[in-house]
Parts: structure tokens; C-alpha cells; sequence
DNA sequence: GTCTATATTGAGATAGAC
DNA sequence: GTCTATCTCAATATAGAC
């Protein structure tokens, strides 16, 4: 079956964004060429064209399907609560959600947020806006709590900011088979936002 | 004194580190060229190579030098403190240093952590040896609070990278001029820190 | 110490054969 | 849909004149 020429496979669109997205995350978006990722799928460079108009139309797609992932994944997560699920409680559904999810996806996440600079500014303004969305999430949470007197937060905006970053540090470090499982990590750093934001 | 030739000053040196560290910061190592930071300084390009050998040693210089910079000051400043101050105090001290501290910096603290896996191996190990000895700095702040019943925390390590991680995080928004002064976002940080860090 | 000029390499992207 | 071949441009780094 192996031919040298011709029409390979249909799935050759998945695994160069599978490529991209691996030695995006490992050598940064600038670093990588397009003659790099051909060679990962184990294509000529010129067929990569036949699936992006351009590298920057790769880095932007990869970027715009994680967050949409993102959002659509917290938006069935949230939704899954119960009926009268206070603050606290959707506070600790988003913070385990959150470190689960990124865990899952750490190439994703790396580019998501080292490549922004990298972004044509149009492309930058549809993923910022899609981040906001993201923290907007978050913030109306925490508003919630402060409302019904569960949480003492000065400044949601700040809050919001300061608690994703943090949990944004776990994939900094978090390595699996080590010391602590997830779970285990989830419950650290969930004790340490409940009390921040604490009463 | 306009000459077209020859030597023109003898602070090129540091003009070279400065729009290095600027145009790193803005658009990522890899994506500078020398040309770009020769045209900054008024040189053309082979002159760069007057100052430095090669362009990875010119990023390696550069994140060296801010970390000497970081565990310099913040041990003056630690040893600023009276004698007797108890880790509650110490741990003020440290969350409103690094804030001041990298908020005056911000090129450099981008670089510092967004190219990283620009440098080459061997600079890496250095680099990140330097970047153990400020999380240790900080560490030794939780444990001895740890250790006076001040503070609880589950593990210090993971507590360590997470205040770091959200404290970093200020740089990703803060801009002068905006809602909050800097002492402001310090005291808002403060008090977050405070709080997880508690019993 | 800086210039101009250049060696060498590799980048993104395209054309046309199969 | 992929290949080979190639266009065009720009990269790092060096050599030698001034």
C-alpha cells in the first residue's frame, strides 16, 4: 500500500495540526517552519498548503478551536451544577475544572497564551475576545459570591486575574506519575483560592 | 560630530542590551533579527558582533543579568527588615518586592519566562538554577511560617509556584495611569496572599 | 569600532507534473 | 493530494577596508 506519490490519506489535516500544535508549543510558534511540520507528518512542505493558505492561518486556527473548546466545555461543566448551587460551590467546580481541563491540554494552553504576540492583530482581537469570555465566566462567579455575602474580594476584575494565573501555574511544574496525583493538585490549590477569596 | 564611519560611542554596548531586551520582549527571540536590533541602535549589523558572539549569548546575558539583579535586591531588602519580624511580615515584605520589583521591569520578566526554551541547554541549566534560588527565598518565608503555627499550607512547594504564578500575573494587565496605583494592586495582591496562605 | 560586502543557509510560498 | 523544483527574500555570521 505504500505509495511515494499521490493522495496519501485523509487524515492529513488532523496530524498537521497535531505537528503544529506539538512543536509550536516545544519551540514557539517563530521558531518552527512550515518544512519542520511537513517533516513530522511525513510530507513534502508544499502539501501543507494544500490544508492552510499560510503558518499564520495554522497558529490561529489552533488557537480559536482551543478556546472555543474551552468555552463550550465550561458552559456543560457549569450547567451541570445543581438548580440552587451557591458560590462556594461553583467556585470549586470551576477551579477543578479548570486545572482538569488545561491538564489535558498542555500544548494547547502553552500557545494559547506565549503566542498572542505572534497573532496577526486582527487574529489577536477574535482570540482576545474569546479569552475575555473565558474570565467573564469566572468574574460572574465571584461577583455572586461577593453578593451573597460568601466572599470578601476588594476587586472582582483583580480577583479573576490573580485566580486564573494562579491555577495557570500548575502546568508550569505539574508533571503525572510524580508526587501528587490531579486530583490531589486540584484540592491544593482549591484550598488555596477558597481562602482568598474568603470572608 | 556626525561621522558615517568608525567609532561613534563607546556606550553601543548597552544601547544594544536595551533594544535587545525591548524587541524580545515585544515580538520574541526568535522572531528578532539582528538586523532589526542593529537598525534600533543606529549600527549596521555586523557591528553587533563587536559585543556579543553570537546571538544566543546576547539572550543569555540578558535574563542573566535580571536574575542576578532579582536575588540581589530582594536580599537587601530582606535583610531590611528588623530582626525579630515573623514570617507574616517577611511574607508582606516579599508580595509587595516582587510586584514593585518586576513591575519596573517588565521586558525583562516577560523574557525571563517566555524564552526559556530559546536558550540553549547549557544556558538553560544556569538560568533555572538562578530561578530555584528566588522560589527557595520565598519557600523558606512559608516554611518558617509553617513552622511558628502562622501559616497553613498543605505543601509549601506547590504553594511557592502558586503565589509566584499569581503574582506574575499582574504584569499581564497593570498599566500606569490605569484605575488602581501600583501601591494599590500591591495591597489588593497582599491581601489575597494573606489570605491562602492562613489558618 | 564600524562600515560594506558577502558567504551560506534556510525561510514562506507557488507552479506544474503525476 | 502530493510530489519536485524553484522563486524570492531574509536570516546569522564573517572578512577585510577604513
Amino acid at each position: 500500500m505504500a505509495r511515494t506519490q499521490g493522495s496519501h490519506s485523509d487524515i492529513t489535516g488532523p496530524r498537521i495540526r497535531d505537528a503544529a500544535l506539538r512543536l509550536f508549543a516545544q519551540h514557539g510558534y517563530a521558531a518552527v517552519s512550515m518544512r519542520q511540520i511537513a517533516k513530522e507528518v511525513g510530507v513534502q512542505a508544499g502539501a501543507l498548503y494544500n490544508y492552510t493558505p499560510d503558518k499564520q492561518s495554522l497558529l490561529h486556527r489552533l488557537m480559536e478551536g482551543h478556546m472555543r473548546e474551552l468555552l463550550a466545555a465550561w458552559q456543560v461543566q457549569e450547567s451541570s451544577g445543581e438548580a440552587g448551587e451557591d458560590a462556594m460551590a461553583q467556585l470549586e467546580r470551576f477551579v477543578r475544572f479548570h486545572i482538569s481541563f488545561h491538564m489535558q491540554r498542555p500544548d494547547a494552553v502553552f500557545i494559547a497564551y506565549m503566542e498572542l504576540r505572534n497573532l496577526s492583530e486582527e487574529n489577536f482581537i477574535l482570540i482576545e475576545a474569546l479569552r475575555s469570555s473565558y474570565e467573564d465566566a469566572l468574574e460572574a462567579v465571584l461577583k455572586r459570591g461577593v453578593d451573597t455575602g460568601r466572599f470578601r474580594i476588594p476587586d472582582t476584575k483583580i480577583a479573576t486575574l490573580a485566580v486564573i494565573a494562579m491555577l495557570n501555574g500548575v502546568m508550569t511544574w505539574y508533571r503525572s506519575g510524580g508526587r501528587l496525583s490531579l486530583e490531589e493538585v486540584e484540592s491544593v490549590y482549591w484550598d488555596m483560592v477558597r481562602k482568598s477569596v474568603g470572608v
